[in-house]
DNA sequence: CCTTGACCTTCCTGTGACTGGAAGGCTTAT
DNA sequence: ATAAGCCTTCCAGTCACAGGAAGGTCAAGG
């Protein structure tokens, strides 16, 4: 299979699999011409990749779940432990958005939006203590 | 005032300065010996910066917001523009989190996390279909 | 046989917003 | 004279790709 081909059944652009390969999450074989030569485990594991990643998890994570995937013997408590870590980030970066949102929200609301020069968005931000409740 | 003390004062690296005269953010003034040497307006602009950064503006949006803080016509209308828009993608990004949040709770939760190889959180990275409810 | 267009290849650069570090100059105190 | 603690510039690295240039390959049509 050529790269555009799995492209397509894998759902990630062509530059982003070349990519896998140089930093050496998947080896695909190469024809006589050069061109890649995608076996159907490669795509798998492009699939695989293509879900972790829409979950967040960062190329390092998807090399150690790749890494216990390929491992029939893993624990795994291993995987929950990479699964959790993640969450908690996850987490924390939705807060730290939910607070920005929190903040912006008032300020936006106490702000006329009409011709006049009055901005209570500007104030604050050029005197605020980061607290706006 | 060194950059020393003007990042103390505003609560910045001395880096991130450098970095925003680099692109144009400020412009300090140079003492004899080479020295940057910054004004009260600077402080002020950098204190204005890092709370704006810290909502989580673009670079690019703080450039906007202080061109328009710096016109004392603007029309309130302008700043809550570029608010908003902010706010809206702050949302989406929210939301897109919370959805990753929902699917890996859901494969977290269902995975033993013990000795067993068994693992439901790679089995459905291998095979998912997006729907994990 | 030749050309056209759609593939494929590698290599280089750019993104955003910095951070780290090297190599060297200035200032103040000992 | 030297040591420390500032400051300077410049270069490289981060993360996960995306864009584009220059060129090779393949299949179809004239």
């Amino acid at each position: 299979m050529n790269i555009g081909d799995v492209a397509k059944h894998a759902g990630l652009p062509a530059k982003t699999i070349r990519y896998y390969e140089d930093i050496g999450l998947i080896e695909p074989d190469r024809s006589a011409n050069g061109y890649r030569d995608f076996s159907d485990s490669d795509l798998h594991k492009l699939r695989f990749l293509g879900h972790a990643r829409s979950l967040g998890f960062s190329i390092e994570d998807c090399r150690g779940l790749l890494a216990l995937y390929k491992d029939k013997d893993r624990a795994s408590a291993d995987v929950k432990h990479i699964a959790e870590e993640h969450l908690a980030k996850i987490d924390a970066k939705i807060a730290e958005l939910q607070a920005m949102r929190h903040t912006l929200a008032h300020l936006v609301k106490a702000c006329a939006g009409d011709d006049r020069p009055d901005c209570p968005i500007l104030t604050d931000l050029a005197t605020a203590r980061s607290d706006t409740s």
